[in-house]
DNA sequence: TCGCATTGATTACATGTGTAGTCAACAGAA
DNA sequence: TTCTGTTGACTACACATGTAATCAATGCGA
């Protein structure tokens, strides 16, 4: 459930090409990612390396290749990070941080609405 | 406003000492750090010197001492960290953040009634 | 069977970061 | 005036990260 190593903004982008679909290979992760970020597929297949050596990543042979999955959810990385960014910029407490999100002009109408649902719901 | 320059982990540490309080010398700085973090004066001066060459502190001459300010202000480091994380991990979107900081159990009563306080302001 | 294309493994290299040591200048004590 | 301690500047060095090139094995087409 925790994550302990790091992941990198460059390894993110492979994360999330897997959290999106996998296993993967990485010639398919590359057809995913190469195309925004001008990578060559030899980055993608560091960034895999790297993945696979932090434990974030697992790869299962298929042949001569192999295929890539996530070891980490997605919730649990995002779980992680939101709890350390929290910890690092606000002390811990959320509600400055919507505060400043509100000040941003970053919360629609429906943000607005679904915010108060959850709200409604941790209530009761 | 914009920050451009990224600001490391441990350069966010002296940050915090200048944004609590300023003009510092670099030996106030320390005192106020290398409690907690175990660093040598030395490191504090050199991410200092970091600070500097990326323009996210400025320094007063004060003797043959400097005295050093934050250039950038908390308020705006905040903000566009705030932005850049909430684009990274939920596209951008708020309230998916605040549901997964509330399944954390993150929100406390006072978090939830100053939420609601919020969202009240906004709606209006 | 033999060469080529594919694929993972290894190596490369510049820049950023954490963590400091050393040096040179200068101000104040003796 | 000379010694010494303080201070900023410069240098160091290992590890992380971004971005790849090259190598070696191997399976497949000719």
């Amino acid at each position: 459930m925790a994550v302990s190593e790091k992941i990198s903004e460059a390894e993110l982008v492979v994360m999330e090409a897997l959290w999106h679909r996998a296993p993967l290979t990485a010639a398919d992760v590359a057809g995913q990612v190469t195309a925004d970020r001008g990578w060559s597929i030899q980055t993608v297949k560091t960034l895999l390396s790297r993945l696979m050596a932090k434990d974030i990543i697992a790869a299962d042979q298929d042949g001569r290749r192999f295929l890539y999955r996530p070891m980490v959810a997605r919730e649990d990385y995002v779980a992680s990070e939101s709890g350390r960014f929290v910890n690092r910029l606000f002390g811990g407490r959320i509600s400055p941080l919507i505060a400043q999100l509100a000040q941003q002009d970053q919360l629609t109408a429906d943000d607005i609405a679904e915010l108060e649902g959850i709200l409604k719901g941790l209530k009761s």
